[in-house]
DNA sequence: ATGATTTCTTGATTGAAATCAAGGGACCTG
DNA sequence: CAGGTCCCTTGATTTCAATCAAGAAATCAT
């Protein structure tokens, strides 16, 4: 039980006893998606949580154009969820979809209402991810209308260097806020220095 | 009690009985803020949540150059907090500062803690609004990159009429991540149709 | 393997927002 | 209410990234 990425991800943030664990291990499910395939899609009620044990997924917002911005990359030990829809069963503006062949751990509302009350880490250690995620989001929020194409490039160099080797080039600059060609760009520059 | 603008919040969101609120009213103080007072600025830990009882604050992000980029406004029933630095003590990159005269309900950390783990319809609301305010950070996220500043200001206008109305032009411009002078010519090109 | 599709790079050009500059107006503050 | 600061607007110019275009490289499917 101890070498289940799950439990090991719960307990960097807080403490979880393993008695806590086998109530709530039994609440997942694990599933396989395919490289491309959605998990949902804008207009989709999101019905489940993911925890990614294997693969990477995108979240991303797509516009009237058909443009698209990647809002993040997920890996193992990774959550995906839209839970504003998934709480409430009101559609979602946002995609998840999956960039690799993908093995997941999915737990549906009823059973994520039961963990988040009766399982008290769980509730703790959601509280406290979500606030990483959240303040993440903010700088990231700040830093998307302030830095140059080259400081966001820099950063996503230092901050992720193995998400970078593991992309197409093309995700990053959706991801990053600019086109692919100034991606490029970017990088031949840097490159050189 | 049921006049009070923090049960009213809990309420908009969770069911909240009387009984937790007189449990959980007493954790928090009211304090009084002058215009432009910062509540934390970056480099600082965050030692309390924030409720807005009546005032507008910003939080910003501020680069090497000393340009500012507003994350978000907040008005009355609006929260204000930095939970990673004020969980684990450690200090955070973003800046909260008062834009108006303000009174605000705080909260310290072992109220905080103690509330979470002890107040269960607290421990939903929080969960449940942390998920909105979550939502919210993506799809601004995504739109910060991909949106024209006409498209955004227009946006704005349509989604926060009121918060327009209030604030100073260039803290809008700071939030929408343009200069000043484009906000300016794009509320001219608009106004005019 | 091989052809087809997708991705990445590079170059030329365009265009939109930033910057630079300055005048008028609003609002504090004593 | 008078002075000064800050804010907003408008104009002229510059700059940087997007767009348009095309060829090379990599990946995928059969």
């Amino acid at each position: 039980m101890n070498d289940s990425l799950l439990l090991t991800e719960f307990r960097r943030v807080v403490e979880f006893m393993d008695q806590d664990f086998l109530k709530l291990a039994p609440l997942f499910e694990k599933i396989q998606v395919k490289k491309n395939e959605h998990l949902f899609k804008a207009g989709d009620i999101s019905r489940k949580v993911y925890f990614i044990e294997k693969g990477c997924l995108r979240q991303y917002l797509t516009n009237s154009n058909g443009e698209e911005r990647n809002i993040y990359f997920k890996v193992e030990s990774g959550w995906c969820s839209e839970l504003v829809s998934f709480l409430n069963n009101t559609p979602t503006d946002l995609n998840l979809q999956a960039l690799e062949d993908s093995e997941l751990w999915t737990i549906n509302q009823k059973n994520w209402i039961y963990a988040v009350t009766h399982i008290a880490p769980f509730t703790m250690y959601f509280i406290k991810a979500q606030q990483e995620t959240n303040y993440k989001l903010k700088k990231r929020l700040g830093e998307a209308t302030i830095e140059t194409p080259e400081e966001k490039y820099t950063r996503f160099l230092e901050e992720e260097p193995r998400l970078l080797m593991r992309l197409p080039l093309f995700q990053v600059a959706a991801y990053l806020g600019m086109t692919p060609e100034t991606l490029s760009r970017v990088r031949k520059k840097i490159g050189s220095k």
